[in-house]
Parts: C-alpha cells; structure tokens; sequence
DNA sequence: ACTAAGTGCGCG
DNA sequence: AAAGCGCGCACTTAGT
C-alpha cells in the first residue's frame, strides 16, 4: 500500500454547508482537513485532481461525479463507498465482513444527480454523506480489504468504481443518435407520425386485414386476453398469444399478426414519444445502473438503454468530422467459464472466433447447431429438450469447466453462497425458499410440500449455477471497459470539429455505450485505427489481469465506421 | 382514479 | 409457452 496514487477523502461539512477535503499519501490520510464552500468546490476538485491524480474517495459517484463533468472535470481514479459497501457487505470470503448499515444502502443509487452544481440536499449529510461518515465506512471497507485472502476482492472494487466513473461519462457525453434517421426507420415500417393516441396507418391496415382474416371485425390485437377469444372463436386453439406459439399456427391472418406485434412493439417502445422523450440535440441519454443485476452486470433506467432493437442501431451516428468503432465479443461467456474453471479441453476449443467450431472439433457434438445447444444448457442447467440431452456430452470432454457450473448449481439447491472469481457473492436464499425447504423436511409434510421444495430448490440451483458464469463474465467486461477507458484517455488531442459530447469529451475519444459484452467507442475520425488497437489491447489486458497464467483466446469482433454500431 | 400483478417482447 | 439464466419497459387487467 505505499505505492500507488494518493487519496482523497470527501464528504459534507457537519452543518452541510461547504465539503471538508481531506488528501494524503496511499493508505494514510496526513493532510488537515480542509473546509471548502459549495462555489469554489469543482475548482478545489480541479487543482487536486492535476496536482495529485488521486484516488477520490465519494460515497457515491453517481451524485459526485456529472456537476463535475459538467464543469469539464474529469477524474482518473475513484472508489465509490456505496457500490463497494454492497459487493463487500455480501462476501462470503471475508470475514468479517463490512457489517451492513442503512446508511449505506443501494436505493440511493437510482436517484438521479443533484440539479444544482454541489447544493446541499437537505438530509444529504444524514444519509451518509457527512464527511465522519465518509471518512468511517472508507476505514471499515480499507479493514475489510486488507484482512482479504488476496487482491482480488480490491481489484473488483476499483474495477467496480472505475465503471462508475464510466457510466457517469457516457451519460454525460451521450450515445451519438440521429434523431433524422430514426424517423426514417419508423415512417418506413409505420408510416407517418399519427396525432397522440392514434394507429400508425401500417398498423391500421394490419388491424384490418387481421379482423377480415380472422371475421371478427372487433378483434382488438392490443388486448392478449381479447385477441385469444377471437383467435378461439375462429378455430386457432393457441393457449397464449406470444409470438413463439402464434409462428407455430398455420392460418392467414398469422402473418398479419405477428407483423403487427412487432409494428406495435417499436411504436410504444421505441416511437416518435421515445425519441421526444430520450433524444435531445442527437444525444441519447441513458441512466446506468452500475452492479445494478444481481451478477454484477449494468442495469439501466429510463429509455430501456439496454434493450435498443438491432434494427434501430443504425440511428447511432458520429459527429461531423468523428467516427465509430464498436466491438464485441462473440460467446464471451462460455469462454470466461473455460477459464475460471482452468479447463485446458474447453480453453482449446475457444481458440479462434467460433467457440462452438471448436466444441464439434473436440468431438463432444457432431454439428455447430447441437454445440450451442449444448453450450447452452450447461450455463443455463437446462435438463429436458434437445439441450439438455447433449449436456452430458460436455461432461465428458469438459469435465473441469462442467465440474464448476454443476458444484454451483449444488450449492444453490443446498441454499449456500457462491461467488464469481473475483468474488462477488451471491445472494442468500430469502424467507419464502428456506420456509418451502424446512416445510417439506416437516414430519407431515405432503408429496406437494416435497415437490415444491424441491422444484424451487432446482430453480435456485440454475440460478446459482449461471451466476458463477454470467458474474465473472460481467467482471471482464468491468475490466475491458476500465482498459478501454485508460487507453482512452491516453490518446492525444485530435485536431476536429469539437463534437457535441459535453465540455470533457468535445475533442476527445469516449466511450459511448456499453451493452454487457460490447462498446462503441466516439472518437476523431483520425483516430478510428488508434482507438481499435485500443480496445483490442484492452480486451487482452482484461484477459491477463483476470486470468493470470492461463491462455485462454476472448477475440473481438471490430467494426470502424457506420457499421460500428450494429454488430454481426 | 390509482396501484399491483401479469403478459409480452426487446436486449445480453 | 420456449427447453434454460439475467434484466427494463409499455400495456392490459384485476384489485382497491
């Protein structure tokens, strides 16, 4: 702990008025306190940041970090106290453990930033903001870290932060979104914009052609529960309306059908509203929820960020004078469970860009098809279908990496604990699991009682069993991005048309999006060969800090241009 | 009129 | 109603 950056410490002043400011070496805090008022505060933040590079230590970076960006201030190196308290509360490898508090809990997370530049929120300091509580969670999560076996539960911690701060960027610079081509697509597949509450006229043709097909001139394909007794009525005996059921159906008015779901589907998901809502000056910008899903991936809120339709990606467009480079990882998962279970069989069969290429040249399967199924299965405990009779297969050939997912399915159905690499743990069974399991082992308990039981416990296993995979997979990713970033950040200013991603990024290469095993990175057209050697780097970088001394191939796929923002 | 749960579908 | 994991959001429906 004596190398390494400096450290500063930030909180409230007791009476909420002003921030108290303390810097020192690495690990120690030697400097005096220092009282800094509400105004001058982002240009203290400033000078320490260009004097010290430090490690800023914030109860949360989500309200800290965008007045700052805002300001054109943009920090290095942070360790955010409420996403650590929350990875650190739960781990089951340390001990003791940072004991839980109320002050520290994560709902403050999903609150968005502060709007005025470091006001005071009245009960701010009460929360956990004051400056002794900052200063006291920090020395516990310290203690914590320190009494660890080894570095990793630290290198998730700052990985962790790290993505905090790029969250915090990419809201502020904003997914480049051309407001003009989204239009196109939706008047080429809805027609043109209806008055509020009206039917596109494709989807009112559809409606039509739906009621003429169906002789039910008042099927209404909005109501799932009408649009079933309609279907009924005219001889088609689906049990749901889901489109996976419907494709199955041999009749004319599916066609219509299924083509006005998915018209309906862009118009309220992802229509004209969307766009008003979430799209300002071709920016769209969405909330990440950094450690938001219990693995460890991103969340988001507001504009389903995550959930974007492929067929609208080709709206992300660069700046006049920029350009785009995406990447992503094709079957970043069952590549990470190679890995982390150390099995060479499966690390072989990951060399190269198709995974499931190298499952049939081991021989566990004989086609692409059945080893993606298989693949599957294993990650997800599938136990029926085609899926679950290939899985045994794997077993076989992988025994390693299957060794691993099935000992963390067991663990699940037993109620225990189990982490990602670095540590992450996951939740403990809640009230209702452990009442289903102690009621079967109840001396008159019923076959239902047992069956129940066991049925949860199975659904827990899977759940188990995939955590151990999908959260060391999302702690790559945490690494790549924090790579990406650095690599970013050290590229040299590029002489371009300023774009329009904030005062931090006007000149500068960013990250844009990031989608669990993906990115887009904006930057100077000069730069598009630079920035993807970067991310290509970085992803290698990922690969040897997570899995030092085991060779295992996580290839990217690269893509420069107006086709960076769609992958294959 | 408002809330909560269920349905369905987008993403990985 | 995906066989098998994790999410968010819009809409309908059932309940108060």
């Amino acid at each position: 702990m004596t190398n390494g950056p400096a450290t500063v410490l930030v909180g409230r002043a007791a009476d909420g008025d002003g921030w108290i400011v303390v810097a020192g070496e690495p690990g120690a805090l030697t400097r005096d306190p220092e009282l800094v008022p509400d105004k001058s505060f982002a240009e203290r933040v400033r000078a320490l940041e260009s004097e010290l590079a430090p490690r800023w230590i914030v109860r949360s970076l989500r309200s800290f970090y965008p007045p700052l960006l805002a300001a054109g201030i943009l920090l290095r190196r942070a360790h955010d106290l409420l996403l650590c308290h929350a990875i650190l509360r739960d781990t089951v490898a340390l001990s003791p453990a940072v004991e839980p508090s109320p002050l520290w809990l994560r709902e403050d997370v999903e609150q968005t930033a502060a709007p005025g530049l470091f006001e005071v929120s009245s009960d701010g300091a009460m929360r956990g903001e004051s400056f002794d509580e900052v200063r006291a969670e920090w020395l516990r999560q310290q203690a914590a870290l320190a009494a660890a076996p080894d570095s990793r539960l630290a290198l998730l911690c700052a990985a962790e932060s790290t993505g905090a701060l790029v969250a915090e960027e990419m809201t502020a610079a904003g997914v480049p979104w051309s407001r003009a081509v989204h239009e196109e697509i939706l008047v080429e597949q809805l027609g043109p914009r209806p008055l509020p509450g009206g039917r596109p006229a494709a989807m009112a043709r559809l409606a039509t052609e739906i009621a003429a097909r169906l002789g039910d001139q008042a099927v209404n394909p909005d109501s799932p529960q009408r649009l079933l007794r309609s279907l009924h009525r005219a001889g088609i005996f689906v049990e749901s309306t889901s489109r996976w059921e419907l494709a199955q159906i041999e009749h004319p008015a599916i066609a219509p059908l299924l083509q006005y779901k998915k018209l309906a589907r862009l118009l309220t998901a992802n229509g004209w509203t969307w766009l008003d809502e979430w799209v300002h000056d071709d920016r769209f910008r969405p909330v990440y929820l950094v450690g938001g899903v219990v693995t460890g991936r991103w969340a988001s809120s507001g504009g389903g960020a995550l959930q974007i339709p492929r067929q609208l990606r080709r709206a992300v467009r660069a700046d006049p004078g920029w350009t785009l480079v995406g990447a992503d990882v094709a079957q970043l998962e069952p590549r990470v469970l190679a890995a982390m279970s150390q099995d060479r069989a499966m690390a072989d069969a990951a060399r190269g860009t198709d995974l499931y290429e190298g499952v049939v040249r081991s021989g566990a399967v004989a086609t692409r098809e059945e080893a993606k199924y298989a693949v599957l299965g294993a990650m997800y405990g599938a136990t029926t279908g085609e899926s679950g009779r290939l899985v045994p297969r794997l077993r076989a050939v992988f025994p390693r990496a299957m060794g691993l997912v099935d000992a963390a399915a067991r663990t699940g159905e037993e109620g225990g604990v189990v982490s990602t690499l670095l540590g992450r743990s996951s939740p403990r069974p809640d009230g209702a699991w452990l009442q289903a399991q102690s009621r079967a082992s109840d001396a008159g308990a019923g076959g239902a009682d047992e069956s129940r039981a066991r049925s949860r416990a199975r659904d827990r296993g899977r759940f188990t069993r995939n955590f151990v995979v999908q959260g060391t997979a999302a702690e790559w990713a945490l690494l790549w991005l924090a790579e990406i970033r650095h690599r970013l950040n050290g590229l040299p200013a590029a002489s371009v048309p300023a774009s329009a991603s904030g005062p931090v990024f006007r000149s500068r290469a960013h990250l844009a999006l990031f989608l669990h095993d993906e990115v887009i990175v904006h930057c100077p057209a000069e730069q598009a060969e630079a920035v993807a050697d970067a991310v290509r780097a970085a992803a290698d970088a990922a690969t040897a800090r997570l899995f030092p001394g085991f060779a295992v191939d996580i290839p990217l796929d690269v893509r420069i241009g107006e086709d960076a923002g769609k992958p294959a």
